[in-house]
DNA sequence: GTATTTGCAAATGATTTGCAGTGCT
DNA sequence: AGCACTGCAAATCATTTGCAAATAC
Protein backbone atom coordinates (compact mmCIF):
# COMPACT_ATOMS: atom_id res chain seq x y z
CA UNK A 1 0.00 0.00 0.00
CA UNK A 2 2.88 2.37 1.27
CA UNK A 3 4.36 2.25 -2.35
CA UNK A 4 1.00 2.61 -4.17
CA UNK A 5 0.32 5.77 -2.47
CA UNK A 6 4.22 6.23 -3.20
CA UNK A 7 3.72 6.31 -6.83
CA UNK A 8 -0.12 8.49 -6.60
CA UNK A 9 1.78 11.39 -4.95
CA UNK A 10 3.83 11.58 -8.23
CA UNK A 11 1.13 11.26 -10.22
CA UNK A 12 1.71 8.49 -11.83
CA UNK A 13 -0.66 5.29 -12.49
CA UNK A 14 0.22 2.88 -9.78
CA UNK A 15 0.41 -0.24 -12.38
CA UNK A 16 1.47 -3.89 -10.66
CA UNK A 17 4.60 -3.52 -12.97
CA UNK A 18 5.86 -0.27 -11.14
CA UNK A 19 4.81 -1.48 -7.79
CA UNK A 20 7.13 -4.46 -8.85
CA UNK A 21 9.92 -2.40 -9.89
CA UNK A 22 10.10 -0.31 -6.79
CA UNK A 23 9.99 -3.39 -4.37
CA UNK A 24 12.77 -4.93 -5.95
CA UNK A 25 14.52 -1.70 -5.93
CA UNK A 26 14.02 -1.17 -2.36
CA UNK A 27 15.32 -4.58 -1.81
CA UNK A 28 18.48 -4.37 -3.68
CA UNK A 29 19.45 -1.23 -3.13
CA UNK A 30 20.74 -0.24 -6.47
CA UNK A 31 20.31 -2.85 -9.66
CA UNK A 32 21.05 -3.39 -13.11
CA UNK A 33 18.98 -3.56 -15.89
CA UNK A 34 19.24 -7.02 -16.47
CA UNK A 35 19.51 -7.83 -12.90
CA UNK A 36 15.87 -6.20 -12.37
CA UNK A 37 14.53 -7.75 -15.50
CA UNK A 38 15.71 -10.91 -14.61
CA UNK A 39 14.62 -10.80 -10.91
CA UNK A 40 10.82 -9.15 -12.18
CA UNK A 41 10.16 -11.57 -14.52
CA UNK A 42 9.63 -14.02 -12.03
CA UNK A 43 6.51 -12.48 -11.30
CA UNK A 44 5.86 -11.09 -14.33
CA UNK A 45 7.07 -13.43 -17.10
CA UNK A 46 5.27 -11.30 -19.82
CA UNK A 47 7.18 -7.61 -18.87
CA UNK A 48 9.01 -5.83 -21.78
CA UNK A 49 12.55 -4.07 -21.29
CA UNK A 50 10.86 -1.56 -23.10
CA UNK A 51 8.34 -1.10 -20.09
CA UNK A 52 10.71 -1.52 -17.60
CA UNK A 53 12.77 1.39 -19.33
CA UNK A 54 10.03 3.65 -19.86
CA UNK A 55 9.15 2.98 -16.25
CA UNK A 56 12.29 3.69 -14.97
CA UNK A 57 12.23 7.17 -17.27
CA UNK A 58 9.00 8.01 -15.80
CA UNK A 59 10.17 7.46 -12.12
CA UNK A 60 13.11 9.39 -12.76
CA UNK A 61 11.19 12.24 -14.05
CA UNK A 62 9.70 13.07 -10.67
CA UNK A 63 12.44 12.14 -8.73
CA UNK A 64 11.63 8.62 -7.42
CA UNK A 65 14.53 6.93 -8.87
CA UNK A 66 18.01 7.66 -9.27
CA UNK A 67 20.63 6.90 -11.91
CA UNK A 68 23.82 5.76 -10.67
CA UNK A 69 26.78 5.71 -13.21
CA UNK A 70 29.50 3.57 -12.20
CA UNK A 71 33.11 3.94 -14.36
CA UNK A 72 33.54 0.30 -16.10
CA UNK A 73 29.85 -0.60 -15.47
CA UNK A 74 26.30 -0.87 -16.38
CA UNK A 75 24.51 1.63 -15.33
CA UNK A 76 22.05 1.31 -11.85
CA UNK A 77 19.47 2.92 -10.77
CA UNK A 78 18.20 3.28 -7.41
CA UNK A 79 15.23 4.92 -4.80
CA UNK A 80 15.93 7.95 -4.03
CA UNK A 81 16.05 7.93 -0.15
CA UNK A 82 18.67 9.53 2.35
CA UNK A 83 22.42 10.41 0.87
CA UNK A 84 24.73 7.65 0.81
CA UNK A 85 27.49 7.39 -1.08
CA UNK A 86 29.00 3.73 -3.30
CA UNK A 87 32.07 2.30 -3.20
CA UNK A 88 32.63 -0.19 -6.03
CA UNK A 89 35.43 -3.17 -5.69
CA UNK A 90 37.39 -3.08 -8.54
CA UNK A 91 38.45 -6.65 -8.69
CA UNK A 92 34.84 -8.24 -7.69
CA UNK A 93 32.80 -5.78 -9.02
CA UNK A 94 30.47 -5.67 -6.09
CA UNK A 95 29.00 -2.20 -5.23
CA UNK A 96 28.04 -1.44 -1.81
CA UNK A 97 26.10 1.39 -0.07
CA UNK A 98 28.26 3.66 2.51
CA UNK A 99 26.88 6.37 4.80
CA UNK A 100 27.62 9.62 4.02
CA UNK A 101 26.02 13.28 4.67
CA UNK A 102 26.84 15.89 1.98
CA UNK A 103 26.62 18.75 3.98
CA UNK A 104 29.49 19.44 4.38
CA UNK A 105 29.99 19.53 0.61
CA UNK A 106 27.61 21.35 -0.66
CA UNK A 107 28.61 24.03 1.32
CA UNK A 108 32.27 23.83 0.34
CA UNK A 109 31.03 24.04 -3.33
CA UNK A 110 28.42 26.67 -2.50
CA UNK A 111 31.25 28.52 -1.39
CA UNK A 112 33.45 27.87 -4.07
CA UNK A 113 31.31 27.83 -6.85
CA UNK A 114 27.91 29.67 -7.51
CA UNK A 115 26.14 26.92 -8.34
CA UNK A 116 22.98 26.27 -6.70
CA UNK A 117 23.64 22.76 -5.30
CA UNK A 118 20.89 19.80 -5.80
CA UNK A 119 22.45 16.67 -5.55
CA UNK A 120 25.68 15.25 -4.68
CA UNK A 121 27.24 11.86 -6.17
CA UNK A 122 30.06 9.79 -4.71
CA UNK A 123 31.53 6.72 -6.08
CA UNK A 124 34.73 5.48 -4.42
CA UNK A 125 36.20 2.59 -6.05
CA UNK A 126 39.07 0.55 -4.42
CA UNK A 127 39.69 -3.34 -3.01
CA UNK A 128 36.81 -4.68 -1.19
CA UNK A 129 38.21 -7.33 2.33
CA UNK A 130 37.42 -10.54 0.37
CA UNK A 131 39.45 -9.34 -2.51
CA UNK A 132 41.83 -8.21 -0.86
CA UNK A 133 42.64 -11.27 1.06
CA UNK A 134 43.26 -13.52 -2.59
CA UNK B 1 57.19 16.31 -27.12
CA UNK B 2 56.43 15.24 -24.05
CA UNK B 3 53.11 13.47 -24.83
CA UNK B 4 55.37 11.47 -26.62
CA UNK B 5 57.42 10.45 -23.63
CA UNK B 6 54.09 9.56 -21.67
CA UNK B 7 53.07 7.17 -24.13
CA UNK B 8 56.20 5.26 -23.91
CA UNK B 9 56.33 5.51 -20.16
CA UNK B 10 52.97 3.96 -20.22
CA UNK B 11 54.39 1.12 -23.16
CA UNK B 12 52.08 2.55 -25.78
CA UNK B 13 53.14 3.14 -29.22
CA UNK B 14 53.02 6.91 -29.78
CA UNK B 15 50.75 7.13 -32.64
CA UNK B 16 50.04 10.91 -34.03
CA UNK B 17 46.57 9.25 -33.70
CA UNK B 18 47.07 8.80 -29.79
CA UNK B 19 49.04 12.17 -29.36
CA UNK B 20 45.96 13.96 -31.08
CA UNK B 21 43.76 12.86 -28.50
CA UNK B 22 46.00 13.53 -25.54
CA UNK B 23 46.23 17.23 -26.95
CA UNK B 24 42.34 17.31 -27.09
CA UNK B 25 41.70 16.29 -23.72
CA UNK B 26 44.29 18.33 -22.20
CA UNK B 27 42.73 21.29 -24.08
CA UNK B 28 39.19 20.75 -23.11
CA UNK B 29 39.39 19.14 -19.71
CA UNK B 30 36.84 16.47 -19.96
CA UNK B 31 35.48 15.26 -23.66
CA UNK B 32 32.35 13.11 -24.95
CA UNK B 33 33.74 10.74 -27.44
CA UNK B 34 31.27 12.81 -30.16
CA UNK B 35 32.94 16.20 -29.47
CA UNK B 36 36.35 14.64 -28.99
CA UNK B 37 35.39 12.55 -32.86
CA UNK B 38 34.41 15.88 -34.32
CA UNK B 39 37.53 18.02 -33.20
CA UNK B 40 39.88 15.01 -34.50
CA UNK B 41 38.57 14.94 -37.67
CA UNK B 42 39.22 18.05 -37.90
CA UNK B 43 43.22 17.22 -38.26
CA UNK B 44 43.08 13.24 -39.15
CA UNK B 45 39.89 13.29 -41.52
CA UNK B 46 40.37 9.56 -41.59
CA UNK B 47 40.22 8.60 -38.25
CA UNK B 48 37.51 5.96 -37.32
CA UNK B 49 35.33 5.83 -34.25
CA UNK B 50 36.79 2.54 -33.65
CA UNK B 51 40.44 3.88 -33.52
CA UNK B 52 39.07 6.27 -30.81
CA UNK B 53 37.21 3.68 -28.68
CA UNK B 54 40.56 1.27 -29.00
CA UNK B 55 42.61 3.87 -27.70
CA UNK B 56 40.66 5.39 -25.21
CA UNK B 57 41.00 1.90 -23.72
CA UNK B 58 44.33 0.82 -23.86
CA UNK B 59 45.26 4.57 -22.51
CA UNK B 60 42.32 3.62 -19.47
CA UNK B 61 44.47 0.53 -19.11
CA UNK B 62 47.45 1.85 -17.99
CA UNK B 63 45.74 5.03 -16.00
CA UNK B 64 46.25 7.49 -18.39
CA UNK B 65 42.68 8.16 -19.12
CA UNK B 66 39.55 8.08 -17.03
CA UNK B 67 36.01 7.93 -17.62
CA UNK B 68 33.91 10.54 -16.43
CA UNK B 69 30.10 8.64 -15.97
CA UNK B 70 27.90 11.43 -15.26
CA UNK B 71 24.13 11.14 -14.56
CA UNK B 72 21.91 12.40 -17.72
CA UNK B 73 25.07 12.43 -20.09
CA UNK B 74 26.95 10.65 -22.09
CA UNK B 75 30.26 9.12 -20.88
CA UNK B 76 33.41 11.70 -21.12
CA UNK B 77 36.67 10.98 -20.91
CA UNK B 78 39.90 12.73 -19.53
CA UNK B 79 43.22 12.75 -19.17
CA UNK B 80 44.17 11.61 -15.16
CA UNK B 81 45.68 14.44 -13.48
CA UNK B 82 45.25 16.30 -9.99
CA UNK B 83 42.26 14.95 -8.27
CA UNK B 84 38.89 17.53 -9.00
CA UNK B 85 35.31 16.97 -8.33
CA UNK B 86 32.87 17.20 -11.38
CA UNK B 87 29.76 19.83 -11.32
CA UNK B 88 27.19 19.44 -13.79
CA UNK B 89 24.62 22.35 -14.31
CA UNK B 90 21.09 20.74 -14.71
CA UNK B 91 19.53 22.79 -17.36
CA UNK B 92 22.37 23.47 -19.52
CA UNK B 93 24.10 20.57 -19.30
CA UNK B 94 27.78 22.55 -18.23
CA UNK B 95 29.85 20.36 -16.83
CA UNK B 96 33.01 21.73 -14.86
CA UNK B 97 35.47 20.81 -13.02
CA UNK B 98 35.72 22.14 -9.57
CA UNK B 99 39.24 21.76 -6.86
CA UNK B 100 38.67 18.90 -4.29
CA UNK B 101 41.19 16.91 -2.72
CA UNK B 102 39.75 13.72 -1.54
CA UNK B 103 41.99 12.99 1.02
CA UNK B 104 39.51 13.17 3.99
CA UNK B 105 37.14 11.48 1.96
CA UNK B 106 39.61 8.41 1.56
CA UNK B 107 40.45 8.37 5.53
CA UNK B 108 36.84 8.35 5.85
CA UNK B 109 36.16 5.62 3.88
CA UNK B 110 38.97 3.72 5.59
CA UNK B 111 37.64 3.90 8.92
CA UNK B 112 34.07 2.80 8.25
CA UNK B 113 34.72 -0.12 5.87
CA UNK B 114 38.00 -2.36 5.56
CA UNK B 115 38.52 -1.40 1.76
CA UNK B 116 41.60 -0.43 0.33
CA UNK B 117 40.74 2.79 -1.16
CA UNK B 118 42.06 3.64 -4.84
CA UNK B 119 39.90 6.00 -6.39
CA UNK B 120 36.82 8.84 -5.72
CA UNK B 121 34.81 10.18 -8.22
CA UNK B 122 32.47 13.09 -6.91
CA UNK B 123 30.13 14.52 -9.30
CA UNK B 124 27.91 17.27 -8.33
CA UNK B 125 24.68 18.70 -9.50
CA UNK B 126 22.67 21.95 -9.53
CA UNK B 127 22.36 24.94 -11.17
CA UNK B 128 24.67 26.87 -12.57
CA UNK B 129 25.02 31.32 -12.32
CA UNK B 130 23.85 31.63 -15.73
CA UNK B 131 21.00 29.47 -15.83
CA UNK B 132 19.74 30.66 -12.50
CA UNK B 133 19.53 34.75 -13.78
CA UNK B 134 16.71 32.91 -16.44
C1' DG C 1 61.24 -7.37 -39.53
C1' DT C 2 57.70 -7.90 -36.31
C1' DA C 3 54.21 -6.79 -33.44
C1' DT C 4 50.88 -3.15 -32.94
C1' DT C 5 47.78 -0.11 -34.69
C1' DT C 6 44.59 1.70 -38.09
C1' DG C 7 40.22 2.05 -40.63
C1' DC C 8 36.61 -0.21 -42.57
C1' DA C 9 32.44 -2.84 -42.31
C1' DA C 10 29.84 -5.80 -39.82
C1' DA C 11 28.36 -7.49 -35.22
C1' DT C 12 26.77 -6.80 -30.79
C1' DG C 13 24.68 -4.41 -26.96
C1' DA C 14 21.87 -0.79 -24.88
C1' DT C 15 18.11 2.17 -25.15
C1' DT C 16 14.17 4.32 -27.52
C1' DT C 17 10.15 4.60 -30.39
C1' DG C 18 5.60 3.63 -32.76
C1' DC C 19 1.64 1.48 -32.39
C1' DA C 20 -2.35 -1.53 -31.33
C1' DG C 21 -4.37 -3.39 -27.47
C1' DT C 22 -5.10 -3.25 -22.25
C1' DG C 23 -5.90 -1.54 -17.73
C1' DC C 24 -6.02 2.12 -14.09
C1' DT C 25 -8.97 5.53 -11.94
C1' DA D 1 -15.04 6.53 -20.88
C1' DG D 2 -10.60 8.41 -21.43
C1' DC D 3 -6.00 8.75 -21.04
C1' DA D 4 -1.88 6.46 -19.48
C1' DC D 5 0.47 2.16 -19.65
C1' DT D 6 1.96 -2.33 -21.66
C1' DG D 7 4.29 -5.39 -24.79
C1' DC D 8 5.84 -6.32 -29.14
C1' DA D 9 8.78 -5.47 -33.06
C1' DA D 10 11.51 -2.38 -35.29
C1' DA D 11 14.54 1.63 -35.07
C1' DT D 12 18.23 4.06 -33.25
C1' DC D 13 22.39 4.93 -30.84
C1' DA D 14 26.74 3.29 -28.52
C1' DT D 15 30.42 0.25 -28.40
C1' DT D 16 33.10 -3.78 -29.89
C1' DT D 17 35.13 -7.05 -33.06
C1' DG D 18 37.52 -9.23 -37.15
C1' DC D 19 40.48 -8.53 -40.57
C1' DA D 20 43.64 -6.74 -44.22
C1' DA D 21 46.64 -2.96 -44.97
C1' DA D 22 49.69 0.45 -42.86
C1' DT D 23 52.92 2.08 -39.31
C1' DA D 24 55.93 2.42 -35.12
C1' DC D 25 60.10 1.05 -33.30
Amino acid sequence: MKNYTLLQQHKLKATPQRLAIIELMEYHGHISIDDLYSSIRQIFSSISLATLYKNIHSMMGVNLIREVKVPGQKTHYEIEKERHAHILCTQCGELKDIEFDPQSFIQLVASQSAYKTEEVSVIISGICPKCQKK
